[in-house]
DNA sequence: CTTCGACATTCCAACGTCGACATGTCAAAG
DNA sequence: CTTTGACATGTCGACGTTGGAATGTCGAAG
């Protein structure tokens, strides 16, 4: 259902095609929010016609620019303000955790393990990305900063917790498993 | 698509009824994957007619019981040794960090705030869930304190962030209100 | 005997997401 | 001049999830 306020706090900061958007969406939304291509082009239809955007240029290829209306900024707005974020956490790594003892206490071990070397290499990514991005303190870079600590953090967690589970299960079999 | 597998994984520990898996679903795993009773039962019929699961019972009202086949039981570990978790994550809570310049610094630090607050009444729901229940050391309980210690590090990690995060808006605000 | 709440199943319409397919234009490189 | 790759939009069917409605049975309390 936020995939039409992903949409439109896009193009509050400014105007794009469906094309860009879906670029734009790739390079900072992806990890929060992914949309393809016909998600993207279906919902920039339903917005216009809704008056919450409209196309105010044509280009080459049939290119139509979008740009949010006042009405867009409104229901945007409103949106941020005046609504909590839907909470429903979905997460198919923990409902594995409650199946674990189906498993032997082996791969069990194997699995956490395998968990942790994910978050860490994922941890290991944004701390690189952190230092690459240029923060020349735009409007966005503050948020994409708040947004990247948080990365930050969850991965450092979930290293942390998984070696932890491992550990609570293999006891000594959680460190050979580790090294290997 | 893990539904199929989390209702594997509950008959693999005893056989039940739909409504008896429901009840288990919201005891036990709703936090983690929530069902609804249309999806539970319909399920129910795709997995019998596929053979995963039997019908091994039937009570008064029409109850049928269900239990889990070996094919079944190959199909849930095959699930859980052979393939990986899909790890889409998609935070609403998250999207709205990126369009939180479109808010006042006041408005933003409001929103961060309450984001602490939630985590922080979650984490001591949990907190009493973890000193409360009895951890009896059935094969169960064990993978379920590593979800809940999962719960447990994630709302910390989630309340430090989100106060952290107000305080660089807060901040940014000093600093803004400093230069002019 | 009636009522009420728990038990129990089944069906359906609507929505969001996903992946694939179809169609076509323009600019630059070979 | 042809090919290639980026640009650009649009449609389709399948799937999983959601919420609601319909239907009915059984046991216990009043």
């Amino acid at each position: 259902m936020s995939l039409r306020h992903a949409m439109l706090g896009l193009l509050a900061e400014r105007p794009s095609s469906g094309y860009d958007l879906m670029k734009r969406f790739e390079t900072s939304l992806t990890n929060v929010w992914p949309a393809t291509q016909s998600q993207v082009y279906g919902e920039l239809g339903k917005l216009a016609k809704a008056g919450l955007l409209e196309v105010v240029a044509e280009g080459p290829r049939g290119r139509k620019e979008y740009a949010i209306t006042p009405e867009g900024r409104a229901e945007l707005r409103h949106w941020l303000a005046e609504t909590r974020p839907d909470r429903s956490r979905r997460s198919e790594m923990l409902l594995r955790v409650f199946f674990l003892d189906l498993l032997t206490p082996l791969e069990a071990v194997a699995y956490l393990s395998t968990e942790a070397e994910r978050a860490a290499s994922l941890r290991a990514d944004l701390e690189q990305v952190k230092e690459q991005v240029q923060w020349d303190d735009g409007p966005l870079s503050v948020n994409g900063r708040l947004a990247l600590e948080y990365g930050l953090r969850l991965s450092a967690m979930q290293e942390e917790w998984a070696r932890w589970a491992a550990e609570q299960i293999g006891g000594t079999q959680a460190a050979e498993a580790g090294k290997s």
